[in-house]
Formats: C-alpha cells, sequence, structure tokens
DNA sequence: CGAATTTGACCTGCGC
DNA sequence: GCGCAGGTCAAATTCG
C-alpha cells in the first residue's frame, strides 16, 4: 500500500524530507513575491484556475503566490492510480484506482462513505475484507505563509501528526460536508517553511459551498473542462456538474508517460494564470511523500 | 450554544 | 512479534 511506499521515499531518501528535496530543489522556480498572498489569497486564486487549464506554462505571471502540483509518482506496481487511467467517470476509474485493485467493484461515494461510518462508529470492525480504501490524491505545494488555503470549500481538522523528520507536523482536514468524505492534508516543507504542501484526497460530491470569486483567469472556459478535476480534488468550480469526478484531462495529461521511468514522481512548478505544459498536471499516485525528486529534476 | 480546534490515545500497516 | 510512523477518533477546550 502507499503507506509503505511513503515510508520507503523516506527512507530512501534518507533522513532528509523529499519535501525539503523538492523545496530546495524548486527553490528558484518559487520566486513570487513573499508571503503577500499569504492568508489573503484563495487557494483558487493561487492556483488561479490552472490546474484545469489545458496548457500550462511555468513562471510567467508574477503571483502573489507559488503553486505546484505534486505528483506522487509511488511507482509502486499497484497505484497507477486515477490519473493515468483511462478517462472515466469517478465512480469507477477513481474509486477502483483508489482501491488500489482491492476492490474491484466500482466503489460509490455513498458506499465510501457508509464504509467510513462503520469505520468511525468502532476503530475496529475494518479489518476484514477491507483494506484501507486510497482515494486518489493531489498535491500542490504553494509558497504561502497560511498553512490551511482558502480553497471555497469548508474543512474541519481533525488531526495533526508530527512527521518524522519534519519539525513541522502534519495537519488533517476533513470536507465538513456530512455526504462528501474529501480530505486533505497540509504540512509544510522541512527545509522552506513558506512552502505549504497540500494534499487532497477523494472526491467532493458536492459543490463547493462557497463559490470563490470569478477566476481573474479568464478561466470559463476551463472551468468546464477542469470541473470534474477541479471537484475532485476539493477545487471548488463553479457550475461544476453533478458528477464530480477527475476529468479526462487530468488523466490524459497525467499519464505515466510523463512521469520519469521507474514510476517515479517529479513535479512542476506552476504560476498564477500562467499557462504551463500539459506536464504540469501531474498524476497522483500518493502521497507527496510518494514524490520521488531525483527525476523531478531531469524533468526540469 | 453550536461549531471548530486541539490533543492524547488508539488503530493499522510495514519493516526488521 | 515488536516497534515505528502515519492516520483517525473523540473528549476536552476554545472560539464566534
Amino acid at each position: 500500500m502507499e503507506r509503505k511506499e511513503v515510508v520507503k521515499m523516506e527512507e530512501g531518501m534518507g533522513s532528509s524530507p523529499f519535501l525539503d528535496y523538492i523545496s530546495s530543489s524548486y527553490q528558484g522556480a518559487f520566486d513570487l513575491t513573499e508571503g503577500e498572498k499569504s492568508g489573503s489569497l484563495g487557494f483558487m486564486e493561487l492556483l488561479g484556475f490552472q490546474e484545469f487549464s489545458p496548457v500550462f506554462d511555468v513562471g510567467q505571471v508574477a503571483s502573489t503566490a507559488t503553486t505546484s502540483a505534486l505528483s506522487p509518482a509511488g511507482g509502486k506496481i499497484e497505484s497507477p492510480e486515477v490519473l493515468n487511467q483511462p478517462a472515466t467517470p469517478n465512480s469507477s476509474s477513481i474509486s477502483s484506482e483508489s482501491c488500489e485493485g482491492v476492490n474491484d467493484e466500482p466503489v460509490k461515494v455513498e458506499d465510501q462513505e457508509e464504509d467510513q461510518h462503520k469505520t468511525k462508529k468502532q476503530l475496529k470492525p475494518k479489518k476484514t475484507n477491507q483494506k484501507r480504501q486510497r482515494e486518489p490524491r493531489f498535491a500542490f505545494m504553494t509558497k504561502s505563509e497560511v498553512d490551511h488555503l482558502e480553497d471555497g470549500y469548508r474543512w474541519r481538522k481533525y488531526g495533526q501528526k508530527a512527521v518524522k523528520n519534519s519539525p513541522f507536523p502534519r495537519s488533517y482536514y476533513r470536507c465538513t460536508t456530512a455526504s462528501c468524505n474529501v480530505k486533505k492534508r497540509v504540512e509544510r516543507s522541512f527545509s522552506d517553511p513558506s512552502i505549504v504542501v497540500t494534499t487532497y484526497e477523494g472526491q467532493h460530491t458536492h459543490p463547493s459551498p462557497i463559490m470563490p470569486r470569478p477566476s481573474f483567469c479568464g478561466g470559463a472556459q476551463l472551468m468546464t473542462s477542469a470541473a470534474g478535476a477541479a471537484a475532485t480534488f476539493g477545487m471548488p468550480m463553479q457550475g461544476t456538474t453533478p458528477p464530480y469526478h477527475l476529468h479526462p484531462f487530468l488523466i490524459n495529461n497525467l499519464s505515466p508517460l510523463n512521469l520519469p521511468q521507474n514510476g517515479s514522481s517529479f513535479l512542476h512548478e506552476r504560476r498564477f494564470c500562467t499557462p504551463a505544459p500539459a506536464s504540469a498536471l501531474l498524476k497522483d499516485h500518493g502521497l507527496l511523500q510518494d514524490i520521488i525528486p531525483s527525476n523531478m529534476m531531469k524533468e526540469e
């Protein structure tokens, strides 16, 4: 499972957290005006909806914050997660992926939810046939002073843990919407505290409760195509249609082809309203920790 | 007073 | 089997 991969990653990278590596490696890329955006901009703004744009360009527009998509490649067998799968409705592709093939049956949001409930009630009954189902994940690196960026959704913090090899704790958030079990993790880069890594997990089953301001990136057309992906990763999308699932675009562009061989992940730095290479969108293979820096460098 | 956060305990999975 | 680390729960506390 992923967890394992994560651990491996860390170990493989020695004692230095991958985040540390990433941040240092991309330090140059993160050239935004320090802190200005902190707290004042919403996550969507930070992203400028560009995630959903067909094209991304690294570094062009000066923005208040720099956001990068991380593609935990996890490289391991089981992980051809979400994005490298053919575009399929969340119920099938995403879920199945998140399940890592554990459950071949398409898992619907409701099912997952139900599952979760069970789990919650009695912390135990989850072992039998259900391995922890993994949701599709998508991570972003954002240079920000604030840990919890506004993304249009309401999140409730349900935990915080110290991260090994990092002085910064990792915070766990869950979408407050009853029927939505999207989660996200927020942590800071070890070496560069100004960088916040946000990992979304799961798919929103509802529209954003907090409509973000219209994208100043002229994302009207982007919205439609990106809607699914946005919703999937907790990014609010206005006008998003009910099946809040991963969008084909994301999937296609995040295919393994974009990944360094051996399944390592890579990361691209993106900026506000900046068109970036399609490769900027990443395939989510797991936790941020799954990201293997060595290859990222090559990507650049 | 209800919602959100904090925080210690507990659970799970993995490596040794 | 044991220990470690990540992830989650839930009671207590704080906040609006």
